[in-house]
DNA sequence: AGCACGCCGACT
DNA sequence: GTCGGCGTGCTC
């Protein structure tokens, strides 16, 4: 007769090591709990590991005793390590490596200040704002669906300015009062302090911001707050869905459709993904939200995955923008290929009025080619074999791929040539440039990577704008990301045909998601708002959808075309 | 991944 | 007769 023994699995990332060890428990030591990080004898060595459960091993082989314990109390809860083994399989990937990147942060040196006093029961500050129909609609299925505890899934479709952060504060509140906790993620750490501000403002002090960039300290202080259930509400970034809930009831996916969810790197997973796999096993209400939600999510809740809770309209006296496409084939041949009459005369008109702009060209830098008059060749990148983008304010070449610099030549570094290299094409510095020069009055700001370099910058930026210091904000991707500037009455994006000719299949999806998010920017003030977009492809199925409306339409049509090409999420 | 074992060439 | 090159194989 055998007996149960711990089933470890090695800190040591190795696919040859991807497996369970067994071993006894000493004479006299207590069976350490499953997700309890230990030390083992490991052929000449000692390494770490963590048990993952107790089972009866094969006879054959003969088995070693556990070191030592770390630590009394286990590294992970039950569903964590749950969790791991579902990863490991899913993304095919060793589950050691996945323990050791969800591993609880390390235990400070010093001891360690414990929260004031938890709150009793939930406090929640009263607010008067009253929501519109298709709000409360979408709040009481999601009210339903928590007191049920029914695991009920919603994409909640909502138009930019829909008002879809009211609805996740008052399905947070509700959770809340049930007595569960909440966790709501966001693309990216910048977002959290705006958010973590609103929800204060509602909750107080039961609310927390987790990432991987907080000081030891704190990181420390929140994952158990977390764990030990004092802290209920939960904001974060990707990495915040593997925090230790002991209550979890409501998960809310801001911007659900944004990539940023996706880990590019080891340990690859979907925070949506995993998100979704959580809410299951606690049977938790999750909600998906966005104003443009992925076709994976669209196709789930065509599927009957997903309940669509649907926000069409904004609150009472904010309209959606009207949104103009200018053919940029039919401009005549003037000095600017990039900013159509049409556009400039309505920056004009704003800056008459005293309203204030945002210009968005995803594209960084002065000029995306450089090359030599006589030869021909382009100058690229040596590693990655792509052009380089010349840059004004340092006067230098810089790759977009792997951020190498390289100073601007004096000869061609193909055919030696000393004419004077030429530029071709428009970077958002090129257009700032331009800008300046043709509307001399207007106070400008650009906010792309180059100019958010230091910490602060980025918020320095945008609080400028807010405070309605510049006129023209001009910007790259980042000026798309959920700000709320109600001074704005006119968006202009400079070229949408950037994004539609990446070599990606989803090109027209993230077309139609960029064109529909930035055009949210307009128009959140009393006056109504406008959107110019200048394009090569004016017909295109994915611009003329997001410009002239007609969501379903775009679904269909991509999900027709995912389907005819062998594509996610339609493939066969 | 580590770490030991092992089996051949060049050195005291 | 010993030192050390890194190919091979194992880790409960």
């Amino acid at each position: 007769m055998g007996e149960e023994c711990a089933e470890v699995v090695v800190r040591i990332n190795h696919p040859r090591l991807d497996r369970v060890f067994h071993y006894r428990i000493p004479e006299g030591t207590e069976k350490p709990q499953p997700g309890s990080r230990v030390t083992v004898p490991f052929g000449p060595r000692t390494v770490e590991g963590w048990v993952i459960g107790y089972s009866e091993p094969d006879p054959e082989i003969s088995l070693r005793e556990i070191a030592g314990i770390t630590d009394v109390e286990p590294d992970f809860t039950e569903e964590l390590l749950e969790l791991a083994r579902w990863m490991s399989g899913y993304y095919l990937h060793p589950m050691g490596e996945i323990l050791d990147k969800i591993s609880p942060p390390p235990k400070p040196k010093r001891p360690i200040q414990v929260f004031a006093s938890p709150p009793v029961s939930p406090k929640v500050q009263p607010h008067e704002l009253v929501l519109t129909v298709e709000q409360q609609i979408a709040l009481d299925k999601i009210k339903k669906s928590l007191l049920c505890r029914d695991h009920s899934r919603f994409l909640l479709y909502g138009v930019t300015g829909s008002g879809k952060t009211e609805v996740y504060l008052r399905a947070a509140e509700a959770a809340l009062v049930a007595g569960r906790q909440v966790l709501y993620l966001v693309p990216e750490i910048g977002l959290t302090p705006q958010k973590k501000q609103i929800f204060q403002e509602r909750f107080g002090e039961q609310v927390a911001v987790w990432h991987h960039r907080l000081a030891g300290r704190e990181k420390y202080r929140t994952w158990e707050g977390v764990r030990n259930g004092k802290l209920r509400v939960l904001i974060g970034p990707r990495s915040a869905v593997f925090a230790p809930f002991c209550e979890l009831g409501l998960i809310i996916i801001d911007e659900e459709h944004d990539s940023a969810y996706k880990q590019q790197e080891k340990p690859y997973y979907h925070a949506r993904q995993v998100a979704l796999w959580r809410a299951r096993y606690n049977s938790a209400a999750i909600i998906l939200g966005s104003a443009t939600p992925s076709l994976e999510s669209y196709a789930s809740a065509a599927w009957g995955r997903m309940e669509v809770l649907s926000m069409k309209k904004r609150p009472a006296g904010r309209s959606l923008p009207v949104v103009n496409v200018v053919d940029l084939r039919q401009e005549p041949a003037g000095r600017l290929s990039f900013l159509s009459e049409y556009l400039i005369e309505q920056i004009r008109l704003r800056l008459e009025r005293k309203e204030q702009v945002i210009l968005f060209l995803n594209r960084r830098g002065f000029a995306p080619l450089i090359y030599c008059p006589v030869c021909g060749d382009v100058i690229k990148c040596k590693n990655c074999s792509i052009s380089l983008i010349y840059h004004k304010q340092t006067k230098d070449l810089r790759c977009h791929y792997c951020n190498a610099v390289r100073p601007l030549p004096g000869s061609c570094p193909s055919c030696g040539s000393t004419k004077k290299l030429r530029f071709l094409g428009v970077g958002i510095q090129r257009v700032e440039k331009e800008i300046v020069n043709l509307l001399p009055e207007a106070r400008v700001v650009r906010l792309d990577f180059d100019t958010t370099r230091r910490k602060g910058d980025f918020q320095r930026i945008l609080g400028s704008f807010a405070r309605r210091e510049a006129d023209i904000l001009l910007g790259t991707q980042m000026v798309t990301k959920g700000h709320d500037f109600p001074g704005v009455t006119l968006v202009g994006v400079l070229n949408a045909d950037l994004s539609l000719n990446l070599p990606d299949y989803r090109s027209a999806e993230h077309t139609f998601q960029l064109l529909k998010q930035v055009s949210g920017r307009a128009g959140r003030g009393a006056t109504p708002g406008e959107v110019v977009v200048q394009t090569l492809n004016p017909n295109h199925y994915s611009i003329r959808t997001a410009c002239l409306g007609g969501d379903e339409f775009f679904y269909r049509e991509e999900a027709y075309r995912r389907r005819s090409l062998g594509y996610p999420p339609l493939a066969i």
